[in-house]
DNA sequence: TATTGTTATACTCTATAACTATA
DNA sequence: TATAGTTATAGAGTATAACAATA
């Protein structure tokens, strides 16, 4: 039942030296993995979370802009903003600049959403960080940073 | 006509203080889905290297087993085996002691795929990684450990 | 004509439930 | 009965192409 692979014992075809951007990635991929394994039941998605948090940073924002920052194509923008609104956390309005736009507006519930949501994802990584060192906590801290910035490259 | 939100300002509600988990949340979730960004249109997904990777490490698994390690369900390994048999990268043998079994080979081609891929994959990171200084390198270095330890718990 | 957003449609990856073969 | 794997089917999230409305 192999659960946790050994990087320190390459076997005998895996002889390349292990570079950082291989080592990096696969650390990430793989917390992120179990990250997003810890969502609930009734949890937002990963894209819609996306969306609600950038609506609470940089404010109402049209589809066109929220699909641009999300890296995703306008018309799967338009069915995450679709099921938000459904849900009454976001709201759609015309932009009484340009009628070919729309508004879309975090609601009260949207922002309240947002916390409840967050605080629910962090609860597993929190408990997951509670048991390491105070330097590894340090060392992930730090590196939270140098990734933020290798992110927005 | 706005179509590049400013990451730079953030707005009066967003006041929370950053907790560790959530930071470290928000940096691999953004840092993971630019990585998966640069995926070229004909590399393997996630899930295919993943499982072909797996195998490079601890050799031939059955179906089961890769479904434990890669934390998905059985039905969904044996889409994903079957994609890459029929690309050639892996061999479904049976296995001589339980006749209820399959054993999964990784083949030559499977191996030299690995390579490719990766390769490809990485150039990204790298060429992002190249930019920062040494420090931040070493930060990142020791921070893949600490996630690997997490990502196993 | 160019731009913004949407609708129609399809593909990928995941899941659960039910089935087959073997232990 | 229990276990390993597969088949059938569905849901979420993404994409491209075509369309409508507006600039």
């Amino acid at each position: 039942m192999p659960t946790s692979p050994d990087l320190r014992t390459p076997n005998p075809t895996d002889d390349h030296e292990p570079s950082l951007a291989g080592e990096l990635r696969i650390a990430l991929v793989r917390t992120t993995r179990r990250l997003r394994a810890q969502r609930g039941e009734a949890d937002l998605s990963e894209g819609q979370l996306a969306v609600l948090t950038t609506l609470d940073r940089h404010g109402p924002l049209t589809p066109g802009q929220l699909a641009e920052h999300e890296r995703i194509r306008p018309p799967s923008m338009t069915r995450t903003v679709n099921g938000l609104a459904d849900l009454g956390l976001v709201r759609k309005a015309d932009d009484p600049a340009d009628a070919r736009c729309v508004v879309v507006h975090l609601t009260p519930e949207g922002s309240r959403e947002i916390e409840v949501t967050r605080r629910r994802r962090d609860a597993w990584l929190s408990v997951a960080l509670d048991e390491l060192t105070d330097e590894e906590r340090a060392t992930l801290h730090a590196a939270a940073q140098v990734l933020l910035k290798v992110a927005a490259r």
